[in-house]
DNA sequence: TTGTTGTAGTTAACGCGTTAATTACATGCG
DNA sequence: CGCATGTAATTAACGCGTTAACTACAACAA
C-alpha cells in the first residue's frame, strides 16, 4: 500500500529519523569547522590507522569523488598526511596527523555525551531495536 | 555507550538504511529526469492543489533556498506555474501543469510497484515496527 | 504619511552526492 | 617490447543541504 502522509513513508521517515539525530551533532562539528563527513574521515583513519583511498572511502561511507575534495581540506588544514603508495603509484595512502587526533581527542567526550543522551531518551531496548531492524532492511536490499 | 562498528552506529544506520531504499527509486526517476526532492514538490502540488511556497516546502521537507531552485526547474518544463498571490505581494502560489500531472500518473504504478516490493520483502509487520520507531525518534529528539 | 519591525522569497557561498569522463599507472597478451 | 585492457584517483558538471545575507512587501505605530 502506498504511504498516504510522508509521516508513514519509509524514505521520508528514515530522512526526518536522521536529520532529527544529525541536528544534535552538528554544533560539535560546526563548532570546530568540521563536516560530518570529514569527521568520519578523520575516525576512520584515527582508528584504522594507514588506509588507502579507497578503503577509506568504504569505510566512512564517502564516495571517491567526495573523498578527493575531503582529503584537500583536511591535509591544507594539517589533519592528515597524504602519500603515494611506494608499491602502485596510483595508490593513495592517507595518514592521520597529530592536528587531527587532536581534534579527535578534543571531540570524542562531547561525542559520546549526545550519544548517551539520545540512547537513554529513546530507550536502551528501543535503539537494539531499531539498529536491528535498520540492519535488516539494508540487507534485504542490498 | 559509543557504537564500535559504523553498522550500529545509529547516523550511519539510518544514512545506509535510506540509501539502500532510494537506490530501488532512483532508476525510476533518473529514467523521467527529476531529481528526488522534484518528485517531492511534484507529489504534494498534485495531492494538495494549489499551495503557497512556505507550505510546499515544509510539506515536501525541502528548505526554502533549495525549494526555489527547484521551482525554477520545474517552471522551466512546464511542469509547473507560479503565480504572485494577489492579497500579498510576497506569497507565491504553485500549481501543477498538465505536464506535471502526466508526470505523476506516468511514474505512479511503478513507484506502487516498488513499494509493495519493499514492504513484501521486508515484511508488513516488520515494517510498521520500523516506521513507529522512527516517529518515536523524531518526537522524541525535536 | 513615514519609519520601524516582521515576513516571504531569493540569492550567495560552500560542501557533499551522484554520474560520467578523464588521467595516471598497472597488468597481461601477442 | 608494444598495445590493449583494467584499475585508482581525480576532475567536471549539476543538484540539493545548509547558513547567512539580501530584497520586496506587509503590518503597525507615531
Amino acid at each position: 500500500m502506498l504511504p498516504e502522509n510522508t509521516r508513514r513513508s519509509l524514505p521520508m521517515a528514515l530522512l526526518h529519523a536522521r536529520e532529527a539525530v544529525m541536528a544534535r551533532f552538528r554544533p560539535m562539528l560546526a563548532a570546530h569547522d568540521v563536516t560530518e563527513q570529514q569527521w568520519r574521515v578523520l575516525r576512520v583513519l584515527s582508528e584504522a590507522g594507514p588506509v588507502e583511498a579507497t578503503e577509506l572511502a568504504d569505510r566512512a561511507s564517502v564516495l571517491p569523488p567526495s573523498l578527493t575534495r575531503i582529503i584537500k581540506a583536511l591535509e591544507g588544514r594539517k589533519f592528515i598526511t597524504r602519500n603515494k603508495a611506494e608499491v602502485d603509484g596510483r595508490r593513495v595512502v592517507l595518514t592521520i596527523a597529530p592536528a587531527g587526533s587532536a581534534l579527535i581527542d578534543a571531540l570524542s567526550p562531547e561525542r559520546r555525551v549526545i550519544y548517551d543522551d539520545i540512547e537513554q531518551r529513546f530507550g536502551h531496548d528501543k535503539l537494539e531495536q531499531l539498529l536491528d531492524l535498520l540492519e535488516s532492511l539494508i540487507d534485504g536490499e542490498s
